[in-house]
Parts: structure tokens; sequence; C-alpha cells
DNA sequence: AAACCCTGTTCGTCAAATTCGAACGGGGAG
DNA sequence: CTCCCCGTTCGAATTTGACGAACAGGGTTT
């Protein structure tokens, strides 16, 4: 059969499973019809792959209408249950947000983006849960950057490729160069700080944390920027990301 | 082709797929190999499988071992999210917690079975996070109890029939009649009580969730024996409990 | 150092199964 | 009552997923 020369061998049917499980996400939900109408495919294949949805609990039915289910979720937990750095970074998320009294954050990294894995909201009792699981660019977050830092220099170059370097703030670093020069001084320093790089008047300090010498992910605290000078964050909030990550790295050792 | 008289449509090979995906989840992780073995299927028929799921970031290898992706905790955090008793069923639990000092969850129901949601550990700060998204059977959960009592009768024998009734302890109800009278008991009272029907020494009790009157989970509090007495549950546990749900149908009806 | 055995990967072939489109049935709106 | 649009079912056709052999790359054993 026709097989085009560079198309790597991936199965079709299952390219179509994933549109399928995307626009319910991005629909919140959806009809045979609609689904068929969008991907431009039969009404019948769509239901096809809803029915094996369905008897896995991947998909529910609510009338007429199909939604991802929680066997997503059940899958989920599970998944950043089985990060190395979980169990210990969330205690030292819980611990940093009690001493700093600010959102702290465990964040881990991807096909070069970065995730939230964990974090808490401070006093401020930001809403953590719509944040969870979300991903995001890693030049314009502290943890995000902090992970760049200590991967090599070739899978820097291909995840800027991928993903590009987009301005979400006139501070953000959209320069190749500037990143580099970044990076190097954020791994002289041990820490990257995010000063109004993501979002206005947030400022962020993030330290990586290795196991085995590989980066695994990053810890982060962040808060307005009259809160979070670059002051304190090189001072007291360093000194409390330095304690937690010495204790992970204890806890992973002798894991 | 061969099509068996009785047998669903489904897409036979979304079916693999979800079978390498659950293998790939019940053994942290596998190659190739050990995966086309356990399944009796070529390996470049899995091969195929693991190269769509990689591009789609639902799985990641790590040197030649293929795990689970952050992707599923993407979802898995939008699909909760979704819910409707969600966010109100968050801040109940938090205030549940603090009031009573004791275990607080919010569960919910899909495919005959409970789901934990949301959780928060009590004053022995349990491991919340190893619970968060299993599926257990709802005949021996109070949250469970209090939510089969408010499905349609025919919906509780299908579930009874596809997950039967296990015994977790000797005083799990296991009897189908025995079932029938203790869901008609917490209907009348509207709340459901565990005594060690499911852990020995640890008792609970649940109330149902109901939005436009149709269940959609419930809030449990849960403890120690010798702290969750029923006269406690019954008493100022229950009163907590009916002040949550107050404030959940009012958010809910205000959405 | 060389032979071996294990892995994951690639490729051409063939029959199986996905995809299609048309037809069915049911519920709501006009 | 009629129409329309929904999800569902079904049979046919050809796309394409599954196979198995062959390749390549690390480790380990000989």
């Amino acid at each position: 059969m026709g097989r085009e020369p560079n198309e790597s061998r991936g199965i079709k049917s299952d390219g179509t499973l994933f549109d399928i499980i995307e626009i319910l996400r991005t629909l919140d939900g959806a009809g045979v019809t609609e689904l068929a109408d969008r991907l431009d495919i039969a009404k019948s294949t769509v239901h096809g792959h809803l029915t094996t949805l369905l008897g896995r609990g991947f998909v529910v039915k609510r009338g007429q209408e199909y939604h991802l289910g929680l066997r997503f979720f059940e899958y989920g937990q599970y998944v950043r249950g089985q990060l190395d750095i979980f169990q210990s970074g969330l205690a030292a998320v819980d611990r940093l947000e009690r001493e700093t009294g600010e959102m702290s954050w465990l964040i881990t990294h991807q096909n070069g983006k970065a995730i939230y894995v964990y974090g808490r909201g401070g006093k401020n009792d930001i809403n953590v849960n719509t944040i969870l699981g979300t991903r995001v660019h890693m030049h314009y977050n502290s943890g995000g950057k902090a992970i760049l830092a200590h991967l090599p220099d070739d899978e820097v170059d291909r995840i800027v490729d991928r993903h590009g370097l987009p301005a979400r703030t006139k501070n953000t670093i959209t320069d190749r160069q500037q990143l580099t020069e970044e990076l190097e001084a954020i791994r002289e320093q041990g820490y990257a700080l995010n000063l109004s790089e993501d979002l206005e008047g947030i400022q962020a300090i993030g330290v990586p944390l290795t196991v085995d010498g590989e980066v695994q992910g990053a810890l982060s605290v962040a808060g307005p920027a009259h809160r979070m000078s670059k002051a304190r964050c090189e001072g007291e909030i360093l000194e409390h990301l330095r304690a937690a990550t010495d204790e992970i790295d204890l806890t992973i050792a002798y894991r």
C-alpha cells in the first residue's frame, strides 16, 4: 500500500482515535456527527472508535453527547505517582508554601515542555487545580529555565526548534543567543529567576531537581513582584529552596 | 469480513492499543518484546502503536523501555475539573477536614464504581495521592452506598450484576436482599454509614450530592473506629456534612 | 577479540478489518 | 402529524494494520 517516504510508521487509526479524544476535550464533549464533520470522516467510523473508548471507560455518554471519562484521571494519577521526584517533591512544596507563604510548585518536563505536577496556592490561595497538568514553554518559567540550563545543549536546540521562543511579556527571552547566556548564568548560580517574563507583575525563583545526574524537574516559588523582590528571592527563598533540594536528594538517594 | 454475531462493533486495533496502555501501567513500563509476548502479537505491531502513542505524548521512552506519559495527567486533570461537583466539592472537603480533623473525601461514580476525586488526610495525614483516582466497589464505601441509594433500581441491578458484591471484611454487605434494605434505610436517613465494611477498624459516613435530581457523587468523612463512633458520625459529623451539601447545592444552583 | 544473543527497528507482502455510505429508528421541534 | 437531525446498524470494498523475516546496535559470554 502507499506509504509516503519519510512518514514514520505509526498507526493511522490510532491517530484518528486520539484526534477524537482531543476534540472531545477542546469542545468539552461532542456528538458523533460533530466529530465526524470536524475530522471529515464517516459517522460510522467515529461511532466505532467511540464504542471502544466507551467500553474502556475513557469516554462516557451523557444523553447523546460523548465526554472524556475518569479513566484519564485514574491513569493520570498513576503517571504522576510514578515520577521519581513526586513523593519527595510533594512534601517539599508543602513545606515551601508554609515557610514562604507564596505559591510553590513542583514541575517536570516532557516533550520539551514544562508541566505543573504539584502545587500550593500560598496565602493568596490561587486555585492550583486549574493549573495542574498544564504544559507551558520552559523559557518563560523559572523552573523551566532551571531545567533547560541542565539539559544537554543539543536537546535545548531541539526544544527551541520545536516550540520556539514566543513572547509572553516584554521581558520574555525571545532571542536564542540571549537564552544561551541566561542558561549559562543559571548553571553558575544554581537557580533561575523569572522577573515578569510570563505574567506581568509575577516574579519567581526556581531550582533544578537532578536524579543520578539528570534533571528530572524543578521546584519554584512564585508571587506578586512587590513581595517577591529579587533580593528576597535570592536570599530567604533561595535558602528554603536549597534546604528542600538537599532533603529531596537525600530521600531519593535512599529510595 | 468475519464479525461475530453479538460482538459490539468496536475497533479491534483500538482494543490492542488500550491493552498496551494497560500493560504499561501494570508493569510500570515495558519493552516492545515483552509487550508483544504478553499480547501474543507481532513485535512490529506493538512498535507501530507505540510510535503513535509516542507522537501524541501518551507514552515516553526511557532507554529501551516505554512508559506512560504525562499527557494522561494532563487529560486527567481536565476531566476532573469538568465534573459539576468538583469546584464546590473541593472547598467542602477542605472545610470538612478542618472542622473534623478526619480524612475527608469527594467521590463520584462512573461505570458502576466509585472513584476518589479529591481528598484530605485529616490529622493522621494519610497519603491521599496514592488513593486519588482509584476505583472501588460502591457497596463497601459510605459515599458509594449513598450514591447507590439514589440511583434508579435497574441501574443498581446492572451494577451488582456486573461487579458483584465481594467481601472486604466480615461486615461487608454481600447479600443482594440485605443491600436493598440498607439502601432503603439510607434513602430515608439521608446518609450512609460504613462500619468496618471496607477496612477493619475504619468507619465513615457519607452523604450524596445531587445535581438537578441526579446523584453526581458523595462527600464522606472517615477515620479510625475509636474516634469515628456511630454517635459522632450521626451527630457532629453529619451536621458538618449537611452544611457542606447545602452550600454545594447553592453554589451549583447559581453556576 | 570475536561470536553470540538480546534488544528495538525497518520493510514488503497479504489478508484482515477499518472505513465508507446508505439505510434504519427514535426523539424533539415546527 | 410531519419533518429533520440525531445516533446507530449493516454490508461491501479497498485501505491498511498485522505479520514475520531481516537489519542494526549494545551487552555479555566465550
